[in-house]
DNA sequence: ATATGTTGATAGTAATACTATTAATTTTGA
DNA sequence: TCAAAATTAATAGTATTACTATCAACATAT
């Protein structure tokens, strides 16, 4: 498949208080920021930290993002934007709804290659944090304010996509939106296990991945 | 279903520096911190407040544990070894394989009444942190020394019970502990979002709820 | 040439996440 | 029942975090 290069997507601008796509410095904290927050984690990702290592200072930092949380929600909405790009694409004059679920649900489960699109933003790693660092940035006590701000907007637009295309392969079935938040947000966490707690994957094995298993699973409960 | 009242689990030792379960001020500890946690949220919850609520001190607490991640470890350990008590408890002197997977996937994915059995532990408002704080139990760096301590079995044995039962339903399925580990984390994903995502989510309908999503789309996935 | 915007450097504050010490109180067990 | 041991409370102190504020240096734009 193939997509345009450097990739521009439209980001809620509660997220940020200066355009980081807009300098020089902005699109190192977004670089530096991704490979820094898969290095160390988000836990002990710190601005100070971020500012050594570009060789920058903590409150111009700050002048870009009011806080680190703010940082990882504005990744994520350019990561979920990526990944809708990518669904729509993959659907492009694709006519059977039955081909265009395997599409889908291809692209937003399947591990991400490295595929150097943008020159400041890694996706194979930003695709990392989202699988370790994602659920942080809504299990808070602060997430219906920002569900309200439209922070979650875009993950929750991947989710309604695929549950519209369920809805289209099986207009009987009474749990479209579960099954499509249960597939995105289960293959994240499939990830994660199948690194980490192997005894309760089945991905050890070569010949079984990820999104093979959603798509077979997927084709028998719409069957 | 009837549970015997004043249940005691044993807890992985490396978890606490005393056991809590040994003493008044510990039993408050627990009591307090669970419902502490569940009101302000794990990230805002020092030992210093609770200290405060439960009219004891600060350095008193950190006796008892750590930090608050192994609080949260230790709760969420608490947690699990109950849900598997009770699942085993639902398939005692059952014998039709189906019907034993109806019952554990019921216990695994319904959401807790009230039903306060143990004095200082109310398993309701556990089950809600559970929801909103176990995955920051795990989604960090330490994540692999502290699976090679044991601090997730419980977790994965309930998980590993349930993928038997899957197994034994349907021997061929490929899949028995990717789909045993996708229902125990989707339905506590399903619980959030059911409160806090509400477009992405049909539980939000009266006759539509977790455990019979579950139960249906495992029938078919599995016939 | 002047105003404007961006960045860097420094300092400072409040809160967090602890550790250490000592004193007071309670428990225990000989 | 008395002394030793254990537990808890109180206080203080440290390093780090998560910021905010100020001011100077520099570039840019008009």
């Amino acid at each position: 498949m193939k997509l345009p290069g450097n990739l521009r997507f439209t980001i809620n601008e509660k997220l940020f208080l200066k355009d980081p796509e807009s300098s020089d410095l902005g699109r190192k904290i977004l670089k530096h920021s991704i490979l820094m927050i898969d290095e160390i984690g988000f836990d002990a990702f710190t601005f100070k930290k971020l500012g050594e290592c570009i060789g920058s200072n903590e409150s111009s930092i700050y002048r870009y993002f009011e806080n680190k949380h703010k940082l990882l929600l504005y990744l994520s909405s350019w990561y979920w934007s990526w990944v809708e790009y990518r669904m729509l694409f993959a659907i492009q004059n694709i006519n059977d709804s039955k081909e265009k679920l395997h599409r889908v649900v291809y692209e937003v489960t399947c591990e991400v290659k490295d595929d150097i699109r943008t020159e400041y933003i890694d996706e194979a790693v930003l695709n990392r944090i989202i699988i370790s660092e994602y659920s942080k940035a809504f299990l808070t006590k602060e997430v219906d304010t920002e569900n309200r701000d439209g922070f979650f907007l875009v993950y929750k637009k991947v989710i309604s996509l695929l549950a519209n295309i369920i809805a289209e392969v099986n207009p009987e079935y009474p749990y479209s939106k579960s099954l499509a938040s249960s597939v995105v947000v289960g293959a994240l966490n499939q990830h994660f296990i199948k690194r980490h707690f192997k005894s309760i994957t089945d991905f050890s094995e070569p010949d079984k991945n990820v999104a093979s298993f959603y798509i077979q699973t997927l084709d028998k409960i719409l069957l």
